[in-house]
DNA sequence: TTAATTCCGAGTATTTTACTCAAGTATTCT
DNA sequence: AGAATACTTGAGTAAAATACTCGGAATTAA
C-alpha cells in the first residue's frame, strides 16, 4: 500500500465518474476538463482501473467509462491499489532468502501497518464519498460550468474543492 | 501523509536505535551495518529526524544518536512525517485561490482520509514495536552478529525480518 | 464515412529516492 | 595539544516513479 498523489488522482477521477454515471458513460475528456488531469495520464490510470475490473469501457462516440458494479462495492483501497505498486523494498522480497531461514521481521511489521491502513481504506466506499453533501454541492457547480463552457477555460476541479 | 519506502527506512532505523539505546549513543555506522542502509542516506534521514526533535546527536568518539524522549512518546506517524513531505498536489495549495471563494472539496476529502491514517499511525509508538517479541528475538541475533563481525560481511537486517 | 472515443506504445521532463564523495566541525581520549 | 572518532553539510548522481505528450490504431454511433 503506497500512498502518493497518483492514488489521489485516481480516487478523484473515480469520484467524478461516480458523480456522473447516471447519464451514461463518462468520457475521459470530460473528467480531464472537470478535474484538471491530463487526458493521457487519465488514459494510463484507467487502463489499470479497467484491468482491475473497477471500470468498464464503452468505445465509440458517446462512449466513455462506467463503473463496474455499484459505488457501494468499490472502496478507496481498491482504487489506490489498482494504480500504485505495492511497496516491497526488501532485499528478501518475500522469497524467503532472509538469512538462515529466519523470516523477515521489519518486513512483517511494516506489512502489518500497511495491512491495517489497507483495512481502513477498504471500509470507505465511493458511495460513502458521494453521499457527502459537500461533494454533492460541488458536483452541481461543476456540471453547470462544464455545460456552459466548452469554450470557457475556467473550471472548478474537484481537487480544488477537496 | 505520504507512505513510501523512505518512511519505512526511517522507522526501521528508529527502531534499531530504540533497541540499542540502553548502551549509550548509537552510531549511524552501526545502524548502517545492521540494517543495510547506506550511511549517507541515514545521515540525510537523521538530519531531518534531528530537526524534528525525535533524536539527539552526541558528537565525538563513542558518540552517535539518542532518542529524544521516551519510546512511548515517539509514534510511527512522527517518524514518517519527519522524513517525507506532506503531499498536497493541488493547484490551490490551501492558499484559498480555489475558484470564487468556494473552498476545495476533493482536497478536504483527501486530507480527511490522510488525517485518519495519520491518527492511526499516531497511536503506534516505538515502545509498542519494541515490545513485540519477534522484534526482540531479532535484536539479539543482530547484536551477536555485529559483535562477532566487524570484518564479517553478513548481517541480518531488521528489514530482512520484518 | 466521419467523428468521437477508447486503446496502445513510445518517448520525455520533472521529482523523488537512494546513494556517493569530499570537506568541515565538534568532541573526547591519550 | 594532537589524533581519532563521529557528526555535519553540501554538492553531485543514478535510478525509479510521476506526470505528461504525441502519434496512431481500433471501435462504433450517427
Amino acid at each position: 500500500m503506497r500512498l502518493t498523489t497518483k492514488g489521489r488522482y485516481a480516487v478523484t477521477a473515480m469520484l467524478d465518474l461516480a458523480l456522473h454515471s447516471e447519464q451514461g458513460p463518462v468520457s475521459l475528456a470530460d473528467i480531464s476538463a472537470r478535474q484538471g488531469i491530463s487526458l493521457s495520464y487519465l488514459e494510463q490510470l484507467f487502463a489499470r482501473l479497467r484491468h482491475f475490473k473497477l471500470v468498464k469501457s464503452v468505445r465509440g462516440p458517446g462512449g466513455g467509462y462506467r463503473l463496474e458494479g455499484d459505488t457501494a462495492n468499490i472502496s478507496v483501497a481498491q482504487v489506490v491499489d489498482a494504480v500504485s505498486e505495492s511497496l516491497d523494498a526488501t532485499r528478501c522480497e518475500g522469497k524467503g532468502n532472509c538469512h538462515e531461514g529466519e523470516v523477515c521481521l521489519t518486513h512483517h511489521l511494516w506489512e502489518d501497518l500497511s495491512a491495517q491502513i489497507h483495512r481502513f481504506l477498504s471500509e470507505i466506499t465511493l458511495a460513502d464519498l458521494v453521499a457527502r453533501n459537500d461533494i454533492q454541492a460541488v458536483r452541481q457547480r461543476q456540471d453547470i460550468r462544464l455545460a456552459n463552457s466548452h469554450h470557457d477555460e475556467t473550471h472548478i476541479a474537484i481537487s480544488e474543492i477537496l
